[in-house]
DNA sequence: CGCTATTTTGAGATGGCTCAAGCTATGTGG
DNA sequence: CCACATAGCTTGAGCCATCTCAAAATAGCG
């Protein structure tokens, strides 16, 4: 189960918060570290449970859910191989925000909060890779914040596209493929609307050629144009031509004013 | 202008940031510091300028507003007195994400962002203290993420309301006050929503005993009540009396039913 | 080759936005 | 000290973007 110190030392040294350190920092590291591996679906840790260690994703990919009591779930991120897991300390409250679940077979690497910390103190290098982590989502979640309050749901969709073309994407021949299932109810749980709301808009934009979507699949076709719909620059053709009955009225995506 | 070190130093002192610093070290940090004051309305920092200082708050408040070029401005937070503003290292763009408008008279100290970094190699302590800061504010962030995903307008503005009471609030008699001029439109700005949808629910809790509101002023008298609205708890009363016409259609505000 | 999860699409309902007045504190200059 | 100006607030009316519900279509999967 647990593999040999050297392979746990590579795992380490893949993982962005140790960059910096020295060799036989990182064999220090690694030597703290529990190995995990989940299959697909299963969960690292779980909203609302103690916190007992901090992670890094060595392999794979996991996603963030938060839910409240009485609301629905919403799918925060993505976390990709390379990534820290679950709050860098726990200084306040001892429990997860959020749970995390593998999206494919993972490998996690796991430190006891109290070892991290000791860590940190150790190798400080460690809290300054760790800040600067922080720091780039805490902009990332500002700024999804800021859509959420202001931007409409085709904006919010497509810049989520967009994001996710970025961080769990990979590019091929000029289309973009994410690369997780994405099912439309987990797109509408990332930009807070409805998986009526995503599938019509996917829909929209397949007729268009905007996109490419299928069972919890989407590709980017025309990130330009996907781009401008995110930007609420309504470059709309007059989108003559379409599935259903023509000379109709406007498809449902279509003939938008701007707020 | 510049007070003298010594007041420097106990001003440094009240930073949370700076906790578990020895004297010495709390002088090198104060010797490094630029000392700023500014009135209620000016800007601290705008957004989209580049980073020059980390500052910290030491005396007054200050919000942060974030704008998207196309779309409305939103008030991401307040900051009190001894929290860090602005980002911790600025690692990847060099520019502020957001506009810090200080809403009373200030005192912040600053430092260069190159200083700032030698000063967290030479006491990770400050490191590991702004680890945590940033820490808390992610989950805070991330809670009002998923409130904004999934709450409707009314219960999103009831608990942001206890939010800002918790943080620039003091608490008399039973009432909690919000201790920072706050319109309606802010109150918007914060939550997702438009001014005149916050003045129709202040309106209907204060005709309930809920809260009591004035011009860019809020007081929560209930707060029991006011946090069973935020958590979607109908516990409506029948709202017999208005102030408009009675036996008319229930006020704007009441006849909830749960999502 | 049926079963189940996912997706599509239609139709209808509505929450909350927008626009348009009018109102009320607060400050200000005469 | 008062009339006016201004910024903030309230309230009504109408509308529409988006949600909800319902049901059919599709696609993997065992």
């Amino acid at each position: 189960m647990m593999p040999d110190l050297f392979r746990v030392v590579s795992l380490v040294r893949s993982v962005r918060v140790f960059r910096g350190l020295g060799d036989g920092d990182l064999a220090a590291v690694a030597r703290a570290a529990h190995y995990r591996e989940l299959d697909a679906g299963l969960c690292l840790f779980h909203q609302g449970t103690q916190v007992d260690c901090i992670y890094a994703l060595c392999h794979g990919s996991v996603k963030l859910l938060q839910s409240k009591p009485k609301g629905h779930e919403v799918l925060l991120r993505f976390v990709n191989a390379g990534q820290l897991l679950g709050p860098m300390t726990a200084v306040d409250r001892p429990d997860y925000a959020f749970t995390a679940v593998a999206v494919r077979w993972c490998q996690a690497l796991g430190w006891n909060i109290g070892v991290m910390a000791e860590l940190m103190e150790t190798y400080p290098r460690i809290a300054l890779n760790a800040l600067a982590e922080l720091t780039v989502r805490m902009r990332e979640l500002q700024a999804r914040y800021c859509e959420l309050a202001t931007e409409r749901v085709e904006q919010r969709v497509a810049q989520g596209l967009i994001r996710l073309a970025d961080q769990v994407g990979y590019q091929t021949d000029g289309a973009f493929l994410i690369d997780v299932p994405l099912s439309r109810h987990e797109l509408a749980q990332m930009t807070g609307t409805s998986l009526y709301t995503v599938s019509r808009l996917l829909s929209a934009w397949e007729r268009e050629g905007v996109v490419d979507a299928g069972r919890q699949r989407v590709a980017i076709l025309e990130r330009q144009r996907l781009a401008a719909i995110a930007e609420a620059r309504a470059e709309r053709r007059s989108a003559t031509l379409s599935g259903s009955g023509n000379g109709a009225p406007l498809s449902w995506a279509d003939e938008r004013r701007t707020r």
